[in-house]
RNA sequence: GCGAAAGUGGCGGAAUUGGUAGACGCGCUGGAUUUAGGAUCCAGUUCCGUGAGGAGUGGGGGUUCGAAUCCCCCCUUUCGCACCA
């Protein structure tokens, strides 16, 4: 009844609360206002949407920087790890409207559920420092970042083509739409042209992209993600003409060295452009019905139609500046308003989509680029255009040249004669940030009809969101019919005037809360500038890759925006970036309230304790892979705990031995000497793998060890204890209650937490006797075993006593040896 | 279509810089102990072969004394972007 008696001992809930208790008590976790900047530690996980309760990919991300944040403290490090609720927002709202609860309600309730089963995991969360962006406390500052934006004319009120998300009857950010459908409700989502407020996040598309190469501790694809979401372009603006009514009609272009090959024009539908060009006749009605036609269109539906292009012609003409050519101009579906300048001149024969176009509607097809001097295209035999560079022909003076050079000399042509610029374009848009719901950030601002939008005074903020009872979202921001909210008078001129009735995206609120948690209580500035200088930049930042395009490129743009404003004094706000992988079911599904797979960390928890449900998600797998969890893969990491590291403690012997002294090696034999390498070996083990996140092959190092632990074999009282203590320690960030009770129980004083860290000793991570692989050409034929400090000349001559090796070298000539110290010998032989 | 990452036993996964492939765990097989075992302990477990030995990290080539690791081609999977001119 061995394991009967173990389980009854290892009473992990009495445990849990006790340490969880005394963790509360002396406050362990709550750090200091103005770190050393060389010696702190900023520990960030993601902010918490209260939607629900804390589910396995919560806990799986927490455990992470957990073990980090834990870590890091025994390291003697000051470490902030705060926590706070994302509050506001549409999934919220959502779920309030339909259990029928207000939506203030419902996240307050959520976050008090949330927070207590995150006190329960044990997580080192300075709690002290909790933020909910709910809070008015907390958006005054949201606000006032608003107006900074707003004051530097970063925060612009414009009418333009947004995305309408038509079942949450709001405006989505381009981030937040995925194939054409709203990535929270799932809706098509709709084109529709609003007045809203926008953050001009393009001005620092620049530096976003740039700045990637700043960053080596982030992951790769995650910039890769940015750099093309940013999408950055160089190009030659050229100015065609409208024949009739002399009009500029700007077009961007890749591909300068093909100008010579166009033959007709295409505006896209939404373009005002078409409004100025006179149409009149049989052009203007079908033009008109096009368009209508067009916009109609979801987004999906036109990127769907891949092959399909259509358009239709307007009966105008436009003039090619360089060489004076008259080309029809056409409204295409294909040509998208938001990139570029809107219209497009297209070059059938070097472009896929002009091509395709162009034998729709039976336009000519111009040849004015050979893939090289031999060889000649010829329109009518293509069935694609051909895209690549090669020799310019047909194209006047610039016959001849080919590629970047080609695009080179038609730039400085362009730019010479003032028919056009090398400009740059962005995929990127402006963030659009206004959203017609109730349960968001209030945007402080007064529409005046005299002094247009005016920023509410400081003095003012914050603009409370008003309690209301009727926030169902109807198309319209619900504050709109709020009299005693909209109704105030302008702060300039004193007339009446009305408060913007929209509320800012949820993004806006997460952009900053990093910051927040280095002060999180000061009610006269958003932060205070010293503790932010101390404490930034956050020294690793773990969630999950979904943010990839979204709040990870909008924190770093409000990151060196308040740079700009002097509030910072940093470029990137995360040196360290981290990915962790996606929690499935045993299945290998996502897990999802929907599908009703949903795995609360509760349950295996109350069954097993926290502790061991802790080790069995670090062991799974490595932090950036996905895990599909299921109660089998707890098996192992439960019998490590039960049968050898919780039993540990019963062989320590009091010795309490000075555990930042190394044992001499010298002095130690037998048992003693092999149980110090293995600890040694151990420590630097374990230290490697937490560094990389890779706490699976820590707790593997940690098995091995305890596996190898034979007390009775052990001479030396000292070392057993130390032994014991530093086992204790190695696994106190993965198991922090369990650890704290061991440490305890060897009667230690104080936290595992503030002992310290263990340092191998670099004398001891080499046993006495050291395996050699000999290999004959390559192959392994024996391993050996010397003393390890044999040299070359010692490995030899064992390896060629040994008969194995004696039989694939003998009768042959031997024509070099390759010593790898301690490794191995390879015996290149001959006949 | 473009871009990125990855492919290792029955399974999860090890293997910093090219140097004994399969650590650690699950599962499985055999044994010990036990009234019993879904407990514990011991041994075994990549494949073929009784053995010596041979093969082996998605497939095919290459570089090297030596390749899971580096290079080229191909296949598959995952992720991201998808009319961006």
């Amino acid at each position: 009844m061995a394991t009967a008696k173990n389980k009854q001992r290892y009473d992990f809930k009495q445990i849990e609360s006790k340490w969880q208790q005394r963790w509360q008590e002396t406050g362990l976790y709550e750090t200091v206002d103005l770190p050393d900047k060389d010696n702190k530690f900023y520990m960030l996980v993601m902010f918490a949407y209260p939607s629900g309760d804390i589910h396995m990919g919560h806990f799986r991300n927490y455990i992470i920087g957990d073990a980090v944040a834990r870590r890091q403290m025994m390291m003697g490090r000051d470490v902030l790890h705060p926590f706070g609720w994302d509050a506001f927002g549409l999934p919220a709202e959502r779920a309030a409207i339909q259990r029928n609860i207000h939506p203030d309600k419902w996240t307050k309730s959520n976050i008090e559920v949330s927070r207590s089963t995150l006190q329960k995991v044990g997580i080192s969360f300075d709690w002290s420092r909790e933020v909910a962006s709910c809070d008015p406390d907390y958006y005054k500052w949201t606000q006032w970042m608003f107006i900074q934006l707003f004051k530097k004319g970063l925060a612009v009120r414009k009418k333009s083509w947004v995305n309408w998300d038509p079942v949450d009857k709001t405006v989505l950010a381009n981030e937040q739409v995925k194939d054409g459908y709203a990535e929270r409700s799932g809706a098509k989502v709709e084109k529709k042209e609003l007045v809203g407020w926008y953050f001009k996040i393009t001005d620092y598309a620049d530096q976003l992209i740039d700045d990637l190469d700043k960053l080596p501790g982030w992951p790769e694809n995650v910039k890769a993600m940015q750099r093309e979401w940013i999408g950055r372009s160089q190009g030659l603006e050229v100015d065609f003409v409208i024949e009739e009514t002399g009009e500029k009609l700007p077009i961007f272009t890749t591909r300068p060295d093909t100008i010579y090959g166009v033959t007709y024009m295409a505006i896209a539908p939404e373009s005002d452009l078409i409004d100025r060009l006179n149409l009149t006749g049989d052009e203007a009605g079908a033009v008109a019905d096009y368009r209508q036609e067009a916009l109609a269109r979801s987004e999906i539906d036109r990127a769907a139609a891949t092959g399909d292009k259509d358009g239709v012609f307007t009966g105008k003409y436009a003039i090619n500046p360089f060489n004076s050519e008259r080309v029809p101009l056409w409204v295409a579906d294909y040509v998208l308003a938001g990139y570029g300048t809107g219209a497009v001149m297209a070059v059938p024969a070097h472009d896929t989509r002009d091509f395709a176009f162009a034998r729709k509607y039976g336009l000519p097809i111009k040849v004015v680029i050979h893939p090289d001097q031999g060889t000649v295209l010829d329109a009518s035999q293509m069935d694609d255009a051909y895209t690549d560079y090669g020799v310019m022909v047909n194209s006047e003076h610039f016959n001849g040249l080919a590629g970047l050079e080609a695009i080179g000399a038609v730039n400085s042509f362009a730019e010479e004669k003032g028919i056009g610029r090398v400009v740059t374009n962005y995929r990127l848009k402006d963030w659009s940030i206004s959203r017609q719901r109730y349960w968001g950030c209030p945007i402080p601002i007064i529409h005046c009809e005299k002094c247009g939008p005016v920023a509410v005074p400081d003095t003012d903020l914050p603009v409370l969101l008003p309690k209301v009872e009727n926030y169902m979202p109807k198309g319209r921001s619900p504050l709109a019919d709020v009299p005693e909210y909209m109704d105030v008078t302008c702060p300039e001129c004193g007339n009446p005037a009305q408060r913007d009735p929209d509320t800012m995206d949820t993004f806006v609120c997460s952009s900053w809360y990093f910051l927040r948690y280095i002060d999180p209580h000061n009610d006269h500035e958003p932060f205070d500038k010293k503790k932010a200088a101390a404490w930034m930049p956050i020294d690793l930042y773990v969630g999950g890759i979904t943010h990839a395009t979204g709040h990870l490129i909008y924190f770093r743009f409000f990151t060196k925006f308040l740079r700009d404003i002097g509030w910072l004094d940093i470029d990137e706000p995360a040196t360290r970036l981290f990915n962790h992988g996606m929690v499935m079911d045993a299945q290998g599904e996502v897990m999802s309230k929907s599908k009703g797979n949903v795995v609360s960390p509760i349950a295996v928890m109350g069954e097993r304790g926290i502790d061991i449900a802790r080790l069995a998600m670090y062991f799974t797998a490595p932090s950036d892979k996905e895990v599909a969890w299921s109660d089998e893969g707890i098996v192992g990491v439960e019998k490590f705990v039960m049968n050898r590291l919780y039993p540990m403690v019963e062989s320590y012997r009091e010795s309490f031995p000075d555990l930042k002294q190394h044992f001499t090696l010298a002095e130690l034999s037998g048992a003693d000497r092999d149980i110090y390498v293995k600890l040694n070996q151990t420590i630097k083990k374990v230290s490697e793998s937490c560094e990389r996140l890779q706490f699976n092959t820590a707790i593997a190092a940690l098995m091995e060890l305890t596996r190898d632990y034979e007390p009775d074999k052990i001479s030396n009282d000292q070392l057993n204890d130390a032994v014991i203590l530093k086992t204790i320690q190695l696994v106190a960030p993965l198991a922090p209650h369990l650890a704290e009770e061991l440490w305890e129980r060897a009667g230690l004083d104080g936290s595992v937490f503030r002992s310290g860290w263990p340092e191998y000793d670099p004398e001891a991570i080499v046993g006495d006797l050291i395996e050699i692989a000999v290999q004959v050409n390559g192959k392994l034929r024996d391993s050996i075993n010397v003393p390890a400090d044999a040299d070359q000349a010692q490995v030899e001559e064992t390896a060629l006593a040994s008969e194995r090796i004696q039989a694939h070298t003998e009768a042959k000539q031997i024509i070099k040896k390759i010593y790898v110290p301690g490794r191995l010998l390879n015996i290149v032989v001959k006949g």
